[in-house]
DNA sequence: CTTCCCCTTCGTACGGTGTATTTGCACCGT
DNA sequence: ACGGTGCAAATACACCGTACGAAGGGGAAG
């Protein structure tokens, strides 16, 4: 009874079928019957049935009512990629948060401890789930040899998959323990570091300046985790709780306790993600540029 | 029995206290009267004891045991600000993961819904922990005019919060939903842009310039929580997980898979939690100097 | 071929979280 | 004295990560 009711009639359906019960090409409850059968609503009914059809067991006929799946494609066997994957779309499509082991496993259709078969636990499968999505990002080999145009590219790189996905920069930097050590994160930071071949920088120093260039990406993208996650989902802002915090900055502009922010604020509207992006970027390099003597 | 043994054993205490079965100055009963009467650890019985010494019920008489302390301040009505200082304390502590609103209500001596009389919910007690935390930092009146040495002080005053609280990035970055809007903040940000005044730069570039640099310090202090967290608790960072970390590293390095990367690190220790933002700072002031034109 | 044992696998359940809901009590107007 | 009435706080709920142990299958021994 811990699951959700829309879980539970899924789960038996699919008893009724692997034991036989309900026969390939046989007419499976319909929508209308299940609010009868378990006193349900009907939504949770056609939930559960699109939960099925999604994961092959039955097939929706026109007209006719849904029927079992001729080859029942029992199990998909669940590796541990597989596992990832099904991690990456759920957080992608519903944030961080929604990310619970008990939700993955039911929309794998498997039990929340079967999980723990590939996994040892939540903070391993966000490591894994952080260097594939790290692992993305795109670059060139050989690539730019000057370092200004090679450093932009790992930024840009770095970005595109923050932006991809907006839990990363959570987890990269912040995943409740330590940051994790990443294949994918050594491979952007052994590239990056090519750039800095040719100068006379120590090697301390060239640590440094990758650290904080790859550091400050991280720190934007984290600290605009959400308005990311937003922008992804609809395209559009237009949130409620953005309003909220917008009435709540004009109440404090009003009230004149920051006279200089307030004169510097009129009249300019929000500035977007990427632009923010890109004139940090050229501060970034810029500043390196100085450490080495160009200008 | 939801409670941990510790917090039963001085509930029932206090509830003798004030039932008058234990009067002022009576001997309470011993750690091992408590342990035979409970059939509790040494240790369990201890805890209780010291947690109601803590808040003012009892004392220790040095050769006579613990007794009943003579003005009971039964209740210091907890208000809403000492509800704030007393979730610091803790997360200053014990961590951020430690904060739980039982945690802290038992810390306090009261239960856990008592807390949402003085506050709606978590969230708006971070917001408020937040911004006690980050208005400690201190902007001198006027301050310094030209535009670098302000910048410089502004960004230590941030780093300096961060470090005396290691959740207050987290916090301010990524407190699960959009960054708060806090006046500590705003009156940050109010201070800094007046830096700019001279200058000939747009409003929305100065807006640009701040919230770049502010960025950078959160994100520095954000992926470094952790450590600021475990250099706070022992002045040593002997963490187990820190030594998981280095030999998965340099199973990495060996692999050879990162030539760049490996050669530039032999032989180069940690750099320090100080001297990265140090050398960072340097950078982005001197990406702010190109902007401006000089050099 | 049977039997036993071990090892894999996963369902149940524990101890925790934040907080909605209900409960019981103190107070106050009649 | 008594019957609302409002509110502080205990109880209850829905959810989390995962320890634990039962159940099942596969391989070795007889």
């Amino acid at each position: 009874m811990t699951e959700a009711p829309y879980l539970r009639i899924a789960a038996e359906l699919r008893r009724r079928i692997t034991a036989g019960e309900l026969r390939p090409g046989e007419r499976v409850p319909s929508t209308r019957a299940l609010v009868r059968e378990w006193g349900v609503a009907m939504a949770t009914a056609a939930k559960a049935l699109s939960a099925l059809g999604e994961q092959g067991w039955v097939r929706a006929v026109p007209g006719s009512g849904t029927v079992v799946a001729d080859r029942t494609p029992v199990k998909p066997p669940l590796g541990r990629d597989a596992l990832v994957r099904a991690a990456i779309d759920l957080a992608d499509a519903e944030g961080l948060a929604a990310l619970s082991m008990r939700r993955l496993a039911a929309g794998l259709g498997v039990g929340p401890m079967a999980l723990y078969r590939h996994v040892p636990d939540k903070e391993e499968l966000l490591r894994l789930m952080a260097d594939v999505a790290l692992g993305e990002a795109e670059l060139p080999e050989p690539g730019p040899a000057s370092w200004r145009p090679r450093l932009e590219l790992a930024a840009r790189a770095q970005w595109r998959a923050y932006r991809r996905h907006p839990w990363l920069a959570p987890i990269l930097l912040n995943s409740l323990v330590r940051p994790p050590v990443l294949a994918a994160g050594l491979r952007l930071v052994d590239w990056s570091l090519r750039a800095l071949a040719g100068t006379g920088l120590k090697r301390r120093v060239k640590l440094q300046v990758i650290m904080t260039l790859n550091g400050w990406v991280g720190g934007l993208a984290v600290s605009n985790a959400f308005e990311i996650q937003a922008e992804q989902d609809t395209g559009i802002t237009g949130d409620q709780r953005l309003e909220a915090d917008m009435a709540l900055l004009t109440r404090f502009l009003d009230s004149g306790r920051f006279p200089t922010l307030t004169e510097v604020m009129t009249g300019v509207e929000d500035v977007g993600l990427d632009e923010a992006f890109e004139f940090g970027l050229r501060r970034q390099l810029d500043g390196i540029a100085v450490l080495l003597g160009e200008h």
